[in-house]
DNA sequence: AAGCCGCGCAACCGCGGTCGA
DNA sequence: ATCGACCGCGGTTGCGCGGCT
């Protein structure tokens, strides 16, 4: 074979630099965004169309939301899915500022941790209809307790602050649970910080698998 | 204190769809 | 009608970091 296109081999990959990522803004600024390998070539950028596009999607985009999923993220997030199941794209259109890449690393992360934990696959019908019957439902219990003004423990487990910045995309969303149709109505604003186990505590776990039994 | 291990996130890869020449 | 380039999506991988032993 010979030499590839020298183009071609000088194209970046792995982490961005603090001033690829500047380079990116800058550009995006100034022309917008969109076709993708022509910006990457116009921004002096040596990285694939492609790249580009995920960097500014997934980090750079000023919209994109960091930090841990609320409880009502994560209960839309559990909804979701059951109805499209790996759609993360279209998931992520109903999460305003999360990204589908996002979304799809706490489903394998997290939700997937959890069926394992519980000896069952994420694409069982044991694991749908218990997280259909028993989580979900939980999870609304917790967000309602949550936005009641004497509420208690603002907290999803012992470490999240269950807050949103759902602001107003959505005061309110709908969810299809147990076959009825719920409001949630979720107040709250700034951060939130979950470790782990935000969308099972360990009670949880233990309640559900008692009901797995 | 050091090494190991697991987790979470960022990025890459492959594939299918779309659109324009 | 065909072909190639580009785009977007979903799956997978690699690496850094923090917790545990």
């Amino acid at each position: 074979m010979a030499a590839e296109p020298e183009e071609e081999a000088e194209l970046r990959r792995g982490p961005w630099t603090v001033d690829e990522d500047l380079t990116l803004i800058n550009y995006i600024a100034d022309h917008g965004e969109g076709r993708w390998n022509a910006l990457a070539r116009a921004a002096g950028l040596r990285r694939t169309g492609k790249s580009c596009r995920l960097r500014w999607l997934n980090y750079l985009r000023p919209d994109v939301k960091r930090g841990n999923f609320t409880a009502d993220e994560q209960l839309l997030i559990l909804d979701l899915h059951s109805r499209w199941g790996n759609r993360w794209s279209k998931i992520a259109q109903h999460l305003p500022g999360r990204t589908d890449n996002e979304i799809k690393n706490y489903w394998r992360t997290r939700v997937q941790k959890h069926a394992k934990q519980l000896n069952c696959d994420v694409g069982s019908a044991t694991f749908k209809d218990a997280m259909r019957y028993l989580w979900m439902p939980r999870l609304v219990e917790r967000i309602h307790a949550t936005a009641a003004p004497t509420g208690g423990d603002p907290t999803i487990g012992d470490t999240s602050a269950v807050t949103t910045s759902r602001s107003a995309s959505s005061g309110s969303f709908t969810s299809e649970l147990c076959g009825e149709e719920k409001n949630l109505h979720v107040h709250g604003s700034g951060e939130k910080t979950t470790s782990g186990g935000d969308w099972m505590q360990d009670a949880d776990q233990e309640f559900w698998a008692m009901h797995m039994q």
